[in-house]
DNA sequence: CAAGAACGAAAAATCGATTTATCGATTAGA
DNA sequence: TCTAATCGATAAATCGATTTTTCGTTCTTG
């Protein structure tokens, strides 16, 4: 515990050796817990070891390894509460098993992702968390392949033939949004996405479209969707309003959807849930302290990035075997912003910004 | 460009080296760009490069170096905007310097703090940016300095005696903030807080108080505080109205405090901004697509990040000289959550849940 | 009691790069 | 013409650990 010396240069292996009076190789020995050193000479290693304060340099030492102890971890984005608690999760994961994880935004770019990975495997990591940007078919996924990479692929994923996947069961959670829109007597729905995401959103859109299709045969449901960004999806949302669509809930399948809802349903002066309903893909702390409180699917954080750990792990250790496909269970949250149709007035319209309450 | 071998093993600098017929050493010379090389030779060695498509091993390049190409990053949280944009924001910076960022959470554990550094200091970083839990003068700055390591400090602090410190200009932005409340004929403004962070609360909050009471004396500011996580400021600030008081604005000097004050609010069924005013420290998104969109201080995530890897980089080149200590100015945006007092029916309260809109 | 097994620890090789020292071949200068 | 300086490149040392090989003792055993 001692560390009076203020000096530069850090206790190497050897300066502990020659403390103890023994080789670098049986100090090595001793601290990686090999039982064939006499006791007596594992004592005096300790005893340097605390007297020098020394520490192994986790750099030196993995340079003899195939794989460094290191895990990659790359998602879209920092800036969103889902991603900033997967890696805090996926951090701690990794720390429980004396490995670093470094982590970096792909910033919603295929190209930026191949690039992190190349560098990745620069660092020969022994695994890599990769949350694709679109789906399990992109680039980076390829270049993992390609390059013999050990991973697993999460979130915007649904299975892959070469790397285990783990995500939300959002069909699973959309399937019991339309129970519930549809419960309430919703007939006519809007749903929001990114179709960019492919494969995962195909998955909420039908799942939640056979749902409600099977409670309600004569239920409408409109898709709007759009490729890349959302601001493409702003544009089309307003459009359909303007075209004098009134749909009476909208289920947005990702965050920065909700986010668009509900600065159109501001835009027109429509309240949630008089004038329209609505759930989003993906909770947020905020959600359930305005007014009204936002429903929303809940996703399981630390299940996906327990699961996915596991997985890494068990294939970094030398697990062999097909992929696989794991889906966690998601919450569905339903708060204010859901009511039943045609329970309030329903504003018009206009695009004229109004003062809510009065 | 070429990759057509899955084999497992990647091209070591002496794979290079035999191919192009020339020692390692010249190999690294050339990648270096040390000039005293026959063009010849350079011109082998870069098509064996391209041919084996062989890429330099960080962790081996580092291994002579006291310092490593590696930037350490300790955040409170990451599940937070502000922190999240500012993890991207200095990954990116390290990135283009050829530096790799390792990124950590705290969780607002200063023992963990100090774990996190002991770890970055084992890897040898050549800095680390440390967003501290409390403030300037905690155990993480004070590891810091006993090992020798170079670093900048951000977001709670103010100005240290060993380490250049860069965070949002806080007090300007509390005193702005005094302008517009006061200016809109606030005289009864509740103030709340982290008392933890010390240094930062108090400057917020005598920027805010002396903004504030120079404009109009008989001002009456109350302040509740909490010492360690936000839950007791819940308490305390539900405590605060269940004995009457009843200011017309809150100012939180935090975002987990604008949170509370949102949902204590609607716990009481009052409304911003006729029945109380609110304007946040920390800006979100969502916070200007709900109703009433809310007012917040926006914090200079770009330029804090960039500033302190400036600061950083200058230092790990060996800059000497007194620390620094900056202040990056931030803006107010003035939105629906604030209005002027009396404008509209303050509801007595009372402790019951009541649908917002009907 | 001597040959062989078992044990513990030191010496040496290794990982993949960088840097320093060394060396041979030209070229320059005396 | 002989020595000295210069140039380019290679050999070797280094970084800090781990792992394999080697070696000297001690303990068995025939």
């Amino acid at each position: 515990m001692v560390q009076h010396q203020t000096r530069q240069r850090r206790p190497s292996i050897h300066d502990v050796a020659s403390h103890a009076g023994v080789s670098a190789a049986t100090v090595s020995k001793v601290l990686a817990g090999v039982t064939t050193v006499r006791p007596e000479n594992a004592q005096r290693v300790f005893d340097a070891v605390e007297r020098l304060g020394y520490r192994v340099d986790p750099l030196a030492s993995d340079m003899r390894r195939a794989k460094r102890r290191i895990i990659g971890a790359i998602m879209p984005e920092f800036e969103s509460e889902f991603f900033g608690q997967m890696v805090t999760e996926l951090e701690g994961l990794a720390e429980q098993r004396g490995y670093t994880l470094v982590a970096a935004s792909s910033r919603e770019s295929e190209a930026r992702e191949k690039e992190i990975l190349a560098r990745m495997h620069d660092w020969r990591v022994a695994g890599v968390v990769l949350a694709p940007v679109r789906n399990e078919h992109g680039p980076g996924a390829d270049f993992m392949k390609m390059n013999g990479m050990t991973g697993v692929l999460i979130d915007r994923v649904l299975s892959d033939d070469a790397f285990d996947t783990v995500s939300a069961d959002s069909a699973a959670a959309s399937a019991e949004v339309a129970r519930m829109l549809v419960g309430k007597g919703h007939s006519h729905i809007l749903v929001i996405g990114l179709a960019e995401q492919a494969a995962t959103v195909r998955a909420r859109l039908e799942g939640f479209r056979a749902q409600a299709l099977a409670l309600n045969p004569s239920v409408r449901i409109d898709v709007i969707t759009s490729e890349v960004s959302v601001e493409p999806l702003r544009t089309s949302l307003r459009d359909y309003f303007a075209r004098g669509e009134r749909p009476t809930a909208v289920y947005s399948l990702l965050l920065k959807g909700t986010l668009v809802a509900l600065s159109e349903f501001r835009r027109r002066g429509w309240h949630c849930p008089n004038d329209i309903s609505l759930v989003g893909f993906d909770d947020a702390e905020w959600m359930q302290v305005t007014w009204p409180a936002i429903a929303a699917v809940v996703q399981p954080v630390r299940q996906i990035a327990s699961e996915a750990m596991n997985l890494l792990f068990r294939r970094v250790e030398g697990a062999v075997g097909p992929p696989t496909a794991r889906l966690e269970p998601c919450q569905v949250l339903m708060r204010e912003s859901v009511g039943s149709p045609g329970s309030g007035p329903h504003s018009g319209g206009g695009d004229r910004q109004q003062p809510p309450l009065s």
